[in-house]
DNA sequence: TCGCGGTATAGCATCTTTGCTATGGCTTGG
DNA sequence: CCAAGCCATAGCAAAGATGCTATACCGCGA
């Protein structure tokens, strides 16, 4: 958040060696939007169970997303955005420092 | 497209199922993602298979990303978008009005 | 202490996407 | 006519996410 200078640096490298920037990213990413989620389903006042069945998983898929154990599907995110009563908002825009 | 057969093939394996529409929308999402890449590639005047390279794939993998015909992932997208220089928005927002 | 609700983890089966090679059609340029 | 570039698609192997059950941990109240 102070600055992304770093990480700026170390996209550079991807293009040489695919896979190793980008995971990072997505789990930075996966562990944003699990707890994005989390606090939406706490401002809900639902259980992670209660969440579960509103968005068709289990109490442990929900936990898994929250955690960042894993990098979701654009499908799960629907869903759950679904159960929350929020949109899911998926897109480029245009970067906005160098590169 | 009138008829669209494969289209109605993919997603008929769960129609009848809770959880239709979201895999319904994830469908359309990965139709506009793909078009949106496809603008940027063409913008920047790449051919599939240079995107490809800069992005970590292979021409096949972006022609069928472009077509919309898998939803993609997100590493897959930010990937994508690095190489475009532009930058991935995902994230929840409230529903029902602009933002 | 016991039970209970809420959460975190483990292990597994299944499904989908990705990565890859190869190929066919199409268009353009020599 | 032939060659080259570009895009679409097929088929397969590998990787990863999801769905599921079961279980462990934790705090809290009876």
């Amino acid at each position: 958040m102070a600055e992304g200078g770093g990480w700026a640096a170390m996209r550079e490298r991807r293009l040489a060696e695919p896979g190793a920037a980008e995971a990072y990213d997505a789990a930075r990413l996966a562990f944003e939007l699990g707890r994005s989620v989390r606090e939406l389903r706490e401002r809900q006042g639902w259980s992670q169970a209660q969440l579960a069945k509103r968005s068709g998983m289990t109490q442990s898929a929900v936990a898994r997303f929250e955690a960042g154990g894993t990098v979701p599907t654009l499908p799960v995110l629907e869903r759950l955005a679904a159960a929350l009563d929020v949109s899911l908002k998926v897109g480029f825009e245009p970067r906005g420092h160098a590169a």
